[in-house]
DNA sequence: GACCAGGCACATC
DNA sequence: GATGTGCATGGT
């Protein structure tokens, strides 16, 4: 796949002229922001954002806190956000993880070299790829582009990447092209989601419909 | 009532 | 490697 760096440095010329800076994560600390990552995931964010006022109303937004209560407890705080069993196995592998190796120190896990890092967060149980580099890159301000559905949707009916190329190969292709800046990954992942969410639906379009480049 | 939401692991072919 | 499925709440 074949697009340059003036392309790419358009398309986002035009989101951020259109949408203005989005300053994300929305988050008061790393470990929110990694909380948040894995609770968000196939899920609305007005509905991450009422478990985890939960967390802080209970005063346990904190990896000591939450890797040391029950997982009954912990999943009746995080009911709102859906997948909530799941989700709760999840968050206790990512706080083992996290306590075991780094103290509960989401500054201790920084100091890791990206690459290294991105690979031990993605052998912890319920931590895919973007949920990593959503980390990584909003959490810990590492220069790691985020791909998500909104990212594939938009390239895809754009006619700049297929919707079913793998995770790499879409982030690959900002890695390739733009120089490696943190805060334009930052800006541009968010910038997707924005017009994601406004302009590119999942319906109408299904990719084995014979109509469906009268839809782009 | 149907559809959607800032994925992931697992089973099966 | 590609495809299908379960997981669950809450808003539109």
């Amino acid at each position: 796949m074949k697009v340059g760096k003036q392309a790419l440095l358009e398309i986002y010329d035009k989101l951020y002229s259109f949408y203005g800076p989005q300053h994300w994560w929305p988050g008061d600390s790393p470990f929110e922001v990694a909380v948040g990552a894995i609770l968000t995931q196939n899920t609305n964010w007005t509905n991450v954002e009422k478990a985890i006022a939960n967390l802080k109303s209970a005063h346990l937004l904190s990896a000591r806190a939450m890797h040391d209560i029950p997982a009954t407890r912990l999943a009746s705080l995080i009911r709102p956000s859906g997948y909530f069993n799941i989700k709760t196995a999840r968050l206790k592998a990512f706080l083992a993880f996290l306590m075991g190796k780094y103290g509960g120190s989401m500054k201790r896990m920084s100091k890791r070299d990206t690459g290294m890092l991105r690979v031990l967060l993605l052998e912890v149980h319920g931590i895919g790829s973007e949920t990593a580099d959503s980390i990584l890159l909003y959490a810990l301000n590492k220069q790691v582009f985020v791909v998500d559905v909104y990212t594939r949707r938009v390239l895809s009916r754009h006619r700049i990447i297929d919707f079913r190329a793998s995770y790499e190969e879409y982030q690959q292709l900002f890695h390739n092209v733009l120089d490696k800046d943190a805060g334009l990954f930052n800006e541009y992942h968010a910038l997707f989601v924005m017009v994601g969410k406004d302009y590119c639906k999942p319906k109408p379009l299904c990719a084995d419909c014979p109509l469906k480049d009268f839809f782009l």
